[in-house]
DNA sequence: AAAATAGTTGACTGGTTGGTCTAGCTAGAG
DNA sequence: CTCTAGCTAGACCAACCAGTCAACTATTTT
Protein backbone atom coordinates (compact mmCIF):
# COMPACT_ATOMS: atom_id res chain seq x y z
CA UNK A 1 0.00 0.00 0.00
CA UNK A 2 2.98 2.14 1.00
CA UNK A 3 4.39 1.70 -2.33
CA UNK A 4 1.14 2.20 -4.27
CA UNK A 5 0.52 5.82 -2.51
CA UNK A 6 4.41 6.56 -3.35
CA UNK A 7 3.67 5.41 -7.16
CA UNK A 8 0.06 6.94 -7.69
CA UNK A 9 1.50 10.45 -6.16
CA UNK A 10 4.48 10.41 -8.21
CA UNK A 11 2.29 10.44 -11.15
CA UNK A 12 -0.03 13.07 -10.08
CA UNK A 13 3.04 15.02 -8.39
CA UNK A 14 4.79 14.93 -12.13
CA UNK A 15 1.41 15.18 -14.45
CA UNK A 16 0.05 18.35 -12.28
CA UNK A 17 2.20 20.34 -9.53
CA UNK A 18 2.50 20.05 -5.81
CA UNK A 19 -0.35 22.43 -5.36
CA UNK A 20 -2.73 21.14 -7.89
CA UNK A 21 -2.44 17.50 -6.12
CA UNK A 22 -4.57 16.42 -3.15
CA UNK A 23 -4.06 14.16 -0.88
CA UNK A 24 -7.55 12.74 -1.62
CA UNK A 25 -6.67 12.61 -5.22
CA UNK A 26 -3.65 10.48 -4.39
CA UNK A 27 -5.42 8.51 -2.16
CA UNK A 28 -8.29 7.52 -4.84
CA UNK A 29 -5.67 6.68 -7.43
CA UNK A 30 -3.52 4.36 -5.20
CA UNK A 31 -7.17 2.98 -4.00
CA UNK A 32 -6.94 3.93 -0.49
CA UNK A 33 -8.62 5.87 2.24
CA UNK A 34 -7.60 8.62 4.18
CA UNK A 35 -6.70 6.86 7.11
CA UNK A 36 -4.22 4.74 5.33
CA UNK A 37 -2.55 7.41 3.67
CA UNK A 38 -1.85 9.18 7.74
CA UNK A 39 -0.89 5.99 8.89
CA UNK A 40 1.72 5.65 6.50
CA UNK A 41 2.88 9.56 6.20
CA UNK A 42 2.41 12.24 8.59
CA UNK A 43 1.76 15.04 5.95
CA UNK A 44 1.59 15.52 2.18
CA UNK A 45 4.99 17.53 2.59
CA UNK A 46 6.57 13.86 3.46
CA UNK A 47 4.33 11.82 1.38
CA UNK A 48 6.17 13.81 -1.62
CA UNK A 49 9.58 13.35 -0.11
CA UNK A 50 8.91 9.34 0.29
CA UNK A 51 7.79 9.35 -3.53
CA UNK A 52 10.76 11.65 -5.05
CA UNK A 53 12.95 8.92 -3.34
CA UNK A 54 11.26 5.63 -4.19
CA UNK A 55 11.42 6.88 -8.18
CA UNK A 56 14.86 8.30 -7.49
CA UNK A 57 15.70 4.57 -6.30
CA UNK A 58 13.70 2.80 -9.48
CA UNK A 59 15.74 4.49 -11.78
CA UNK A 60 18.97 4.08 -10.09
CA UNK A 61 19.37 1.08 -11.79
CA UNK A 62 18.92 2.52 -15.31
CA UNK A 63 21.24 4.84 -14.55
CA UNK A 64 23.83 2.76 -13.54
CA UNK A 65 23.85 0.83 -16.53
CA UNK A 66 23.41 3.55 -19.02
CA UNK A 67 26.60 5.60 -16.90
CA UNK A 68 28.53 2.52 -16.60
CA UNK A 69 32.02 3.31 -16.44
CA UNK A 70 32.80 0.54 -19.03
CA UNK A 71 30.80 2.60 -22.08
CA UNK A 72 32.52 5.01 -23.81
CA UNK A 73 32.12 8.59 -22.21
CA UNK A 74 30.38 10.66 -24.49
CA UNK A 75 28.31 7.68 -25.32
CA UNK A 76 26.81 6.81 -21.79
CA UNK A 77 25.25 10.73 -22.87
CA UNK A 78 23.82 9.89 -26.02
CA UNK A 79 22.52 6.68 -24.96
CA UNK A 80 21.11 8.63 -21.47
CA UNK A 81 19.14 11.41 -23.74
CA UNK A 82 18.02 9.27 -26.52
CA UNK A 83 16.49 6.80 -22.86
CA UNK A 84 14.92 10.27 -21.21
CA UNK A 85 13.75 11.03 -24.67
CA UNK A 86 12.09 7.59 -25.61
CA UNK A 87 10.59 7.46 -22.00
CA UNK A 88 8.94 11.05 -22.18
CA UNK A 89 7.50 10.41 -25.74
CA UNK A 90 5.80 6.76 -24.00
CA UNK A 91 4.27 9.27 -21.26
CA UNK A 92 3.61 11.80 -23.99
CA UNK A 93 1.08 9.11 -25.58
CA UNK A 94 -0.22 8.12 -21.91
CA UNK A 95 -1.40 11.69 -20.82
CA UNK A 96 -0.96 13.97 -23.80
CA UNK A 97 2.12 16.11 -22.29
CA UNK A 98 5.39 16.17 -22.39
CA UNK A 99 5.88 16.30 -18.57
CA UNK A 100 10.20 16.79 -18.64
CA UNK A 101 11.41 16.51 -14.85
CA UNK A 102 9.31 16.44 -12.18
CA UNK A 103 12.52 17.39 -10.07
CA UNK A 104 12.73 20.86 -11.64
CA UNK A 105 9.22 21.82 -11.79
CA UNK A 106 8.25 20.58 -8.44
CA UNK A 107 11.46 21.71 -7.14
CA UNK A 108 11.31 25.05 -8.24
CA UNK A 109 7.34 25.23 -7.27
CA UNK A 110 8.08 24.20 -3.30
CA UNK A 111 11.81 25.47 -3.05
CA UNK A 112 10.09 28.67 -0.90
CA UNK A 113 7.51 26.86 0.87
CA UNK A 114 9.23 23.41 1.96
CA UNK A 115 12.26 22.77 3.28
CA UNK A 116 11.50 18.38 3.09
CA UNK A 117 10.83 18.18 0.08
CA UNK A 118 13.25 20.88 -1.34
CA UNK A 119 16.20 19.01 0.37
CA UNK A 120 15.05 15.89 -1.14
CA UNK A 121 15.23 17.41 -4.45
CA UNK A 122 18.69 18.69 -3.88
CA UNK A 123 20.35 15.17 -2.66
CA UNK A 124 18.27 13.39 -5.70
CA UNK A 125 19.73 15.98 -8.31
CA UNK A 126 23.48 15.93 -6.97
CA UNK A 127 23.16 12.29 -7.25
CA UNK A 128 21.90 12.76 -10.90
CA UNK A 129 24.82 15.48 -11.96
CA UNK A 130 27.25 12.99 -10.33
CA UNK A 131 26.99 10.65 -13.25
CA UNK A 132 27.51 13.65 -15.36
CA UNK A 133 30.56 14.32 -13.31
CA UNK A 134 31.93 11.29 -14.15
CA UNK A 135 31.50 10.99 -17.77
CA UNK A 136 32.84 13.72 -18.37
CA UNK A 137 36.10 13.48 -16.27
CA UNK A 138 36.27 10.42 -18.31
CA UNK A 139 36.03 11.70 -21.79
CA UNK A 140 38.63 14.72 -20.73
CA UNK A 141 40.93 12.05 -19.54
CA UNK A 142 41.06 10.14 -22.56
CA UNK A 143 41.67 13.31 -24.67
CA UNK A 144 37.90 13.25 -26.06
CA UNK A 145 37.05 16.82 -24.66
CA UNK A 146 38.47 19.63 -22.85
CA UNK A 147 37.50 19.85 -19.37
CA UNK A 148 39.84 20.72 -16.81
CA UNK A 149 37.13 21.11 -14.32
CA UNK A 150 34.41 18.41 -14.68
CA UNK A 151 32.26 19.54 -11.94
CA UNK A 152 31.80 22.81 -13.57
CA UNK A 153 31.13 21.26 -16.84
CA UNK A 154 28.56 19.09 -15.53
CA UNK A 155 27.17 22.14 -14.18
CA UNK A 156 26.85 23.97 -17.55
CA UNK A 157 25.52 20.61 -18.94
CA UNK A 158 23.33 19.77 -16.34
CA UNK A 159 21.50 23.23 -16.68
CA UNK A 160 21.31 23.12 -19.84
CA UNK A 161 19.44 20.18 -19.97
CA UNK A 162 17.11 20.76 -17.44
CA UNK A 163 16.72 23.61 -18.78
CA UNK A 164 15.37 22.28 -22.06
CA UNK A 165 13.43 19.63 -20.67
CA UNK A 166 11.48 22.55 -18.42
CA UNK A 167 11.23 24.46 -22.17
CA UNK A 168 9.97 21.12 -23.42
CA UNK A 169 7.68 21.10 -20.53
CA UNK A 170 5.86 24.71 -20.95
CA UNK A 171 6.04 24.35 -24.95
CA UNK A 172 4.79 20.56 -24.70
CA UNK A 173 6.84 20.41 -27.33
CA UNK A 174 9.56 17.36 -27.30
CA UNK A 175 12.36 18.30 -30.65
CA UNK A 176 14.15 20.41 -27.93
CA UNK A 177 14.94 17.09 -26.62
CA UNK A 178 15.27 15.39 -29.95
CA UNK A 179 18.07 17.10 -30.63
CA UNK A 180 19.70 17.30 -27.03
CA UNK A 181 22.48 14.64 -27.89
CA UNK A 182 24.28 17.17 -30.34
CA UNK A 183 23.37 20.11 -27.51
CA UNK A 184 25.22 18.25 -25.31
CA UNK A 185 28.30 17.50 -27.53
CA UNK A 186 28.48 21.00 -28.43
CA UNK A 187 28.16 22.29 -24.95
CA UNK A 188 31.02 19.43 -24.26
CA UNK A 189 33.23 20.99 -26.70
CA UNK A 190 33.53 17.54 -28.08
CA UNK A 191 34.31 17.42 -32.23
CA UNK A 192 31.01 15.11 -34.04
CA UNK A 193 31.38 11.62 -34.03
CA UNK A 194 32.27 11.21 -37.08
CA UNK A 195 35.42 13.12 -36.69
CA UNK A 196 36.91 11.81 -33.99
CA UNK A 197 37.86 9.13 -36.03
CA UNK A 198 39.59 11.03 -38.67
CA UNK B 1 -5.57 49.50 -8.12
CA UNK B 2 -5.90 47.00 -11.33
CA UNK B 3 -2.08 47.99 -11.59
CA UNK B 4 -1.43 47.35 -7.76
CA UNK B 5 -3.33 43.68 -8.00
CA UNK B 6 -0.78 42.81 -10.62
CA UNK B 7 2.26 43.98 -8.93
CA UNK B 8 1.46 42.54 -5.61
CA UNK B 9 0.42 39.44 -7.81
CA UNK B 10 3.60 38.93 -9.64
CA UNK B 11 5.63 39.51 -6.43
CA UNK B 12 3.61 36.53 -4.72
CA UNK B 13 3.57 34.52 -7.72
CA UNK B 14 7.26 34.68 -7.84
CA UNK B 15 8.19 34.30 -4.66
CA UNK B 16 5.96 31.31 -3.74
CA UNK B 17 3.93 29.72 -6.56
CA UNK B 18 0.85 29.66 -8.64
CA UNK B 19 -1.31 26.81 -6.45
CA UNK B 20 0.15 28.53 -3.07
CA UNK B 21 -0.46 31.49 -3.84
CA UNK B 22 -4.34 32.70 -3.04
CA UNK B 23 -6.53 35.57 -4.14
CA UNK B 24 -7.45 36.29 -0.73
CA UNK B 25 -3.54 36.72 -0.16
CA UNK B 26 -3.37 39.04 -3.46
CA UNK B 27 -5.72 41.19 -2.21
CA UNK B 28 -4.57 41.67 1.38
CA UNK B 29 -0.91 42.76 -0.34
CA UNK B 30 -2.44 44.87 -2.75
CA UNK B 31 -5.13 46.16 -0.06
CA UNK B 32 -7.71 45.42 -2.13
CA UNK B 33 -10.94 43.26 -1.35
CA UNK B 34 -12.49 40.42 -3.32
CA UNK B 35 -14.70 42.74 -5.12
CA UNK B 36 -12.16 44.97 -6.64
CA UNK B 37 -10.42 41.75 -7.72
CA UNK B 38 -13.41 40.63 -9.57
CA UNK B 39 -13.99 43.65 -10.93
CA UNK B 40 -11.23 43.89 -12.84
CA UNK B 41 -10.44 40.00 -13.49
CA UNK B 42 -12.68 37.53 -14.21
CA UNK B 43 -10.63 34.76 -12.93
CA UNK B 44 -7.19 34.22 -10.98
CA UNK B 45 -5.84 32.45 -14.01
CA UNK B 46 -6.51 35.71 -15.78
CA UNK B 47 -5.28 37.60 -12.84
CA UNK B 48 -1.71 35.70 -13.36
CA UNK B 49 -1.67 36.03 -17.04
CA UNK B 50 -2.10 40.08 -16.80
CA UNK B 51 0.55 40.05 -14.23
CA UNK B 52 3.20 38.24 -15.91
CA UNK B 53 2.36 40.30 -19.42
CA UNK B 54 2.33 43.99 -17.13
CA UNK B 55 6.09 42.25 -15.52
CA UNK B 56 7.41 41.85 -18.72
CA UNK B 57 6.25 45.35 -20.09
CA UNK B 58 7.90 46.55 -17.72
CA UNK B 59 11.26 45.06 -18.02
CA UNK B 60 10.48 45.41 -22.09
CA UNK B 61 12.69 48.83 -21.78
CA UNK B 62 15.50 47.57 -20.01
CA UNK B 63 16.06 44.57 -22.37
CA UNK B 64 15.92 46.98 -25.48
CA UNK B 65 18.53 49.20 -23.97
CA UNK B 66 20.64 45.91 -22.81
CA UNK B 67 20.26 43.97 -26.16
CA UNK B 68 19.90 47.52 -28.09
CA UNK B 69 21.81 46.41 -31.73
CA UNK B 70 24.86 49.68 -30.77
CA UNK B 71 26.17 47.27 -28.16
CA UNK B 72 29.10 44.64 -29.17
CA UNK B 73 26.79 41.44 -29.32
CA UNK B 74 28.96 39.54 -27.46
CA UNK B 75 28.60 42.67 -24.48
CA UNK B 76 25.48 42.63 -24.80
CA UNK B 77 25.01 38.68 -23.33
CA UNK B 78 27.88 39.74 -20.28
CA UNK B 79 25.28 43.25 -19.74
CA UNK B 80 22.18 41.12 -19.47
CA UNK B 81 23.47 37.94 -17.47
CA UNK B 82 25.48 40.65 -15.26
CA UNK B 83 21.79 42.67 -14.87
CA UNK B 84 19.88 39.77 -14.06
CA UNK B 85 22.34 38.43 -11.57
CA UNK B 86 22.59 42.02 -9.80
CA UNK B 87 18.49 42.08 -9.51
CA UNK B 88 18.04 38.39 -8.50
CA UNK B 89 20.78 39.34 -5.67
CA UNK B 90 18.86 42.45 -4.86
CA UNK B 91 15.40 40.64 -4.43
CA UNK B 92 17.42 37.97 -2.33
CA UNK B 93 18.17 40.79 0.29
CA UNK B 94 14.28 41.17 0.18
CA UNK B 95 12.97 38.16 0.84
CA UNK B 96 15.79 35.57 1.42
CA UNK B 97 15.60 34.13 -1.45
CA UNK B 98 17.10 33.43 -5.23
CA UNK B 99 13.54 33.64 -7.23
CA UNK B 100 15.17 32.60 -10.76
CA UNK B 101 12.56 33.36 -13.39
CA UNK B 102 9.11 33.57 -12.86
CA UNK B 103 8.41 32.24 -16.29
CA UNK B 104 10.16 29.26 -15.67
CA UNK B 105 8.86 28.06 -12.60
CA UNK B 106 5.16 29.35 -12.88
CA UNK B 107 5.26 27.97 -16.38
CA UNK B 108 6.36 24.62 -15.23
CA UNK B 109 3.80 24.67 -12.62
CA UNK B 110 0.69 25.26 -14.87
CA UNK B 111 1.83 24.32 -18.27
CA UNK B 112 -0.66 20.75 -18.11
CA UNK B 113 -3.42 22.82 -16.32
CA UNK B 114 -4.04 26.21 -17.14
CA UNK B 115 -3.99 26.68 -20.99
CA UNK B 116 -4.15 30.56 -20.52
CA UNK B 117 -1.42 31.57 -18.80
CA UNK B 118 0.68 28.91 -20.25
CA UNK B 119 -0.10 30.77 -23.34
CA UNK B 120 1.23 33.96 -21.68
CA UNK B 121 4.05 32.76 -20.63
CA UNK B 122 5.08 30.96 -23.80
CA UNK B 123 4.32 34.37 -25.95
CA UNK B 124 6.80 36.44 -23.35
CA UNK B 125 9.26 33.64 -23.92
CA UNK B 126 9.57 33.73 -27.18
CA UNK B 127 10.43 37.41 -27.09
CA UNK B 128 12.81 37.32 -24.77
CA UNK B 129 14.29 34.29 -26.77
CA UNK B 130 13.88 36.72 -29.85
CA UNK B 131 16.79 39.13 -27.91
CA UNK B 132 19.07 36.24 -28.12
CA UNK B 133 18.64 35.09 -31.85
CA UNK B 134 19.63 38.66 -32.91
CA UNK B 135 22.68 38.75 -30.81
CA UNK B 136 23.80 35.82 -31.58
CA UNK B 137 22.84 36.35 -35.72
CA UNK B 138 25.01 39.86 -34.91
CA UNK B 139 27.92 38.48 -33.36
CA UNK B 140 27.72 35.66 -35.95
CA UNK B 141 28.26 38.17 -38.98
CA UNK B 142 30.75 39.93 -37.15
CA UNK B 143 32.94 36.31 -37.26
CA UNK B 144 33.17 36.63 -33.56
CA UNK B 145 31.36 33.28 -33.25
CA UNK B 146 30.61 30.76 -35.60
CA UNK B 147 26.53 30.23 -35.41
CA UNK B 148 25.42 29.77 -39.03
CA UNK B 149 21.80 28.64 -37.28
CA UNK B 150 21.13 31.26 -34.58
CA UNK B 151 17.63 30.15 -33.62
CA UNK B 152 18.89 27.17 -32.84
CA UNK B 153 21.86 28.67 -30.86
CA UNK B 154 19.19 30.61 -29.33
CA UNK B 155 17.50 27.97 -27.93
CA UNK B 156 20.94 25.94 -26.74
CA UNK B 157 21.56 29.33 -24.55
CA UNK B 158 18.48 30.56 -23.55
CA UNK B 159 17.82 26.62 -22.48
CA UNK B 160 21.25 26.68 -20.67
CA UNK B 161 19.92 29.99 -19.15
CA UNK B 162 16.80 29.44 -17.67
CA UNK B 163 18.02 25.46 -16.82
CA UNK B 164 20.73 27.45 -14.10
CA UNK B 165 18.06 30.18 -12.86
CA UNK B 166 15.68 27.21 -12.07
CA UNK B 167 18.67 25.08 -10.20
CA UNK B 168 19.63 28.68 -8.88
CA UNK B 169 16.20 28.92 -7.40
CA UNK B 170 16.16 24.93 -5.89
CA UNK B 171 19.39 25.29 -4.04
CA UNK B 172 18.88 28.86 -3.21
CA UNK B 173 22.33 29.68 -4.44
CA UNK B 174 23.37 32.46 -6.73
CA UNK B 175 26.97 31.12 -7.36
CA UNK B 176 25.38 29.36 -10.32
CA UNK B 177 24.24 32.98 -11.90
CA UNK B 178 27.36 34.87 -11.14
CA UNK B 179 29.69 32.73 -13.04
CA UNK B 180 27.17 32.47 -16.01
CA UNK B 181 28.69 34.90 -18.26
CA UNK B 182 31.80 32.55 -19.14
CA UNK B 183 29.11 30.04 -19.33
CA UNK B 184 27.39 31.89 -22.19
CA UNK B 185 30.38 32.56 -23.96
CA UNK B 186 31.55 28.61 -23.71
CA UNK B 187 28.04 27.35 -24.98
CA UNK B 188 28.35 30.20 -27.31
CA UNK B 189 31.88 29.07 -28.48
CA UNK B 190 33.34 32.63 -28.67
CA UNK B 191 36.33 33.37 -27.51
CA UNK B 192 37.76 34.85 -24.04
CA UNK B 193 37.31 38.43 -24.15
CA UNK B 194 41.11 38.65 -24.28
CA UNK B 195 41.50 36.67 -26.69
CA UNK B 196 39.57 38.29 -29.14
CA UNK B 197 42.17 41.41 -28.97
CA UNK B 198 44.86 39.49 -29.90
C1' DA C 1 -29.07 68.83 -10.76
C1' DA C 2 -29.81 64.52 -12.67
C1' DA C 3 -28.13 60.59 -14.55
C1' DA C 4 -24.86 57.51 -15.84
C1' DT C 5 -20.49 55.42 -15.26
C1' DA C 6 -16.64 53.51 -12.70
C1' DG C 7 -14.86 51.61 -8.76
C1' DT C 8 -15.33 49.74 -3.91
C1' DT C 9 -17.06 47.13 -0.10
C1' DG C 10 -17.67 43.07 2.79
C1' DA C 11 -20.73 39.59 3.79
C1' DC C 12 -21.79 35.30 1.67
C1' DT C 13 -21.68 30.52 -0.68
C1' DG C 14 -20.61 25.89 -1.72
C1' DG C 15 -17.00 23.17 -2.26
C1' DT C 16 -12.26 21.54 -1.12
C1' DT C 17 -8.24 21.40 1.60
C1' DG C 18 -4.85 18.94 4.76
C1' DG C 19 -5.25 16.57 8.69
C1' DT C 20 -7.53 13.90 13.00
C1' DC C 21 -9.80 10.31 15.33
C1' DT C 22 -11.91 6.20 16.63
C1' DA C 23 -13.81 1.94 15.76
C1' DG C 24 -13.04 -2.09 13.43
C1' DC C 25 -10.79 -5.40 10.37
C1' DT C 26 -7.38 -9.14 9.40
C1' DA C 27 -3.57 -12.16 9.61
C1' DG C 28 -0.30 -14.49 12.15
C1' DA C 29 1.82 -15.95 16.67
C1' DG C 30 1.03 -18.29 21.07
C1' DC D 1 -9.30 -20.13 20.05
C1' DT D 2 -7.35 -15.73 21.62
C1' DC D 3 -4.54 -11.98 21.68
C1' DT D 4 -2.16 -8.47 19.52
C1' DA D 5 0.10 -5.55 16.08
C1' DG D 6 -0.37 -3.75 11.67
C1' DC D 7 -3.45 -1.82 8.86
C1' DT D 8 -8.00 0.12 7.04
C1' DA D 9 -12.45 2.50 7.03
C1' DG D 10 -14.75 6.55 6.72
C1' DA D 11 -16.97 10.12 9.40
C1' DC D 12 -15.48 14.43 10.88
C1' DC D 13 -13.22 19.14 11.43
C1' DA D 14 -11.78 23.89 11.06
C1' DA D 15 -9.55 26.55 7.78
C1' DC D 16 -9.35 28.00 3.43
C1' DC D 17 -10.45 28.19 -1.41
C1' DA D 18 -12.22 30.73 -5.77
C1' DG D 19 -15.87 33.17 -6.96
C1' DT D 20 -20.70 35.98 -6.34
C1' DC D 21 -23.59 39.70 -5.29
C1' DA D 22 -26.30 43.64 -4.03
C1' DA D 23 -25.52 47.80 -1.97
C1' DC D 24 -22.62 51.74 -1.62
C1' DT D 25 -19.59 55.85 -2.97
C1' DA D 26 -17.07 58.86 -6.00
C1' DT D 27 -16.41 60.79 -10.32
C1' DT D 28 -17.95 62.26 -15.05
C1' DT D 29 -21.10 63.32 -18.43
C1' DT D 30 -25.26 65.45 -19.89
Amino acid sequence: MKERLTDAAMDLLWENSYGATSVDAICERAGAKKGSFYYFFKSKSELAAAALEADWNKKRKEMDTIFSPTAPPLERFDRYFEFVHDRLVEIQKKCGSILGCPLMSIGSEVSTQDQVVRDTIERILDRKRNYFVSAIRDAHAQGLIVAPDAEAKAKTLFACYIGALAQARIQNNVKLICGFKQVARDVLGAKPAEAVLS
